[in-house]
DNA sequence: TTCTATGTTTGAAATTATAAAAAACTCTTG
DNA sequence: CAAGAGTTTTTTATAATTTCAAACATAGAA
């Protein structure tokens, strides 16, 4: 009932390692040294200190501290196994949401979430605080979680949010140096875009990638954080919608290809308002394949 | 050691309400019509019930239960002092933040922090979860949380986040129906505008609360809950900065109430490119006060 | 029976308690 | 007096515990 001491096993590891590259009979360095080189606090290092003299690695007293035998590998303590990162959880817990299409106003059982995500229960609730500054969750008054869900409205706002985005991306953009790393990524895009039209009726479904690479690129150039963190949340669940879509999906890829070619063309011109324009309309679509994924799910 | 049974002293006291409205004599209603009443769980109604039933106001047997004697205000039971409301915690916060000047890079304890806001160590840990999003607090490696800090950097981000949130906003304004009631609250604000001008020697204090409801006003046409939520950091910050940077206060505010009112002549005549140049010109002015007093508290 | 209200069980959320870790502080010794 | 070891205090991460919610089961009335 208390923190776990996973800290101090790796640290253990960690200096047994750096043992193993000493020889016999070398002191060892201070504990404010040592603590350095595991980066943890001194308190964990002398419990380490305290195990290798336990276990006859050193002689330990006071300032003396002498390595006594070389430790191996089967000398070294176990991990608890590593769960599943944090990095992660978002990219999980959105595909969770979307791929099983989790109707809005469920409750969300934190508990449940842990065990199913393979994370500490903490670690969710940081998680689902943080997606509330988002509008997707909420705190209920009876305690406990509620996904406020991918609704309509939540669909309309975030296209919206996008486009206002996107459009002040665009204007970035136009206005990059000619040394700016966007254009050579552009024509590079430009190519693939080119490419993929080629070979669109075997290959429609490579494009969404292409899709989430091409305005990644143009969003790149805003360098703002709070841009960029909005940026994920948008692009996965474009993404995700995108890829579920099935009607018409090759007609709208090749459609879109265009719509990109439109844009770089544009920018490349450095013609602001064509570029504008034709994100506009890029955008346009965008919102509206995104509304007609949603109504399908509803009738499914 | 456990969760508080406020819930429980709160259902309490509103049955006990409920009871003094009654005859003596009448049977109660069901427990799941008592648990609608006081909007709680039957568990605790039955707790509740319990309660009345030892303390001699209700005969209790299965479905059979009377009041027994019309419960006084002496009867209730006593709550433990609610502490401070999450809502407010975030205003605080920044309130701290930006009044004391707090450096950037400052670890953050969160123990400390919840004893000075008195409230529970959890519910800081979830604020500051939710501020993450924002950038302005990041967890560290050694466990903790720390304050990536008011920068100059932050600062810049955060005034070019706020330019097109509001620029979008002007765009929609022009846009909007005559009958929509911006137009009657622009109207209201002009007024107030004026009339400040003329008190301005003396009043100019009162500039920073009369800019809040400005740019409020503008940002209510945009119905969408992502905007609305860095509305609401954008304003404090941008509002404690502008009490606090004290050089040329009143030459400022004039200034700047001028240029507000540029902004809502432009508006009235439904001048869009007029309204976005004389909004592009106020917010560069915002910048520039935000990054100055910056700088003024540098070096103070 | 069927419906409704109560009794019972189960599971989760909020809050506290506590071990582990960090950090501050004091004491020794070269 | 440094620099490092010993010691204490404080803080964080996590489990334990209680309260609460809700699902389930049962019994009495229509």
């Amino acid at each position: 009932m208390a923190r776990s001491d996973t800290r101090y096993r790796e640290a253990y590891n960690r200096i047994l390692d750096y043992c193993s590259t000493l020889a016999v009979g070398t002191p060892l360095p201070a504990e404010s040294a040592l603590s350095e080189i595991a980066g943890v606090s001194r308190t964990v290092i002398r419990r380490c200190l305290a195990r290798l003299d336990e276990n006859g690695f050193i002689a330990w007293d006071g300032r003396e501290k002498h390595l006594l035998a070389i430790p191996g590998k089967a000398d070294r303590i176990s991990l608890p196994d590593a769960h599943a990162s944090p990095d992660d959880l978002e990219r999980r817990f959105l595909d969770w949401v979307l791929r099983f299409d989790v109707p809005a106003n469920t409750p969300l059982s934190v508990a449940e979430l842990a065990r199913n995500f393979d994370v500490p229960q903490h670690e969710l609730k940081e998680f689902l605080a943080g997606l509330s500054r988002f509008g997707l969750v909420a705190r209920r008054k009876q305690g406990g979680w509620m996904l406020l869900g991918f609704t309509r409205e939540f669909a309309v706002e975030l296209s919206d949010f996008r486009s206002v985005l996107e459009l002040n991306a665009i204007g970035h953009v136009v206005d990059a140096p000619v040394d700016h790393p966007v254009w050579a990524r552009l024509a590079q895009l430009r190519d693939e875009h080119i490419a993929l039209k080629a070979r669109i009726e075997h290959d429609f479904h490579a494009f969404s990638e292409l899709d989430e690479s091409f305005h990644e690129a143009i969003n790149s150039v805003v360098r703002n954080r709070f841009v960029a963190e909005f940026q994920k949340v948008i692009s996965l669940i474009f993404h995700y919608h995108y890829l579920w879509d099935k009607t018409h999906e090759k007609d709208r890829n090749e459609a879109a290809i265009d719509e990109h070619l439109a844009i770089i063309n544009a920018l490349e011109a450095r013609d602001g308002a064509a570029a504008r324009a034709a994100a506009q309309h890029h955008l346009r679509t965008s919102k509206t394949t995104l509304l007609s994924s949603l109504r399908a799910h509803d009738l499914a």
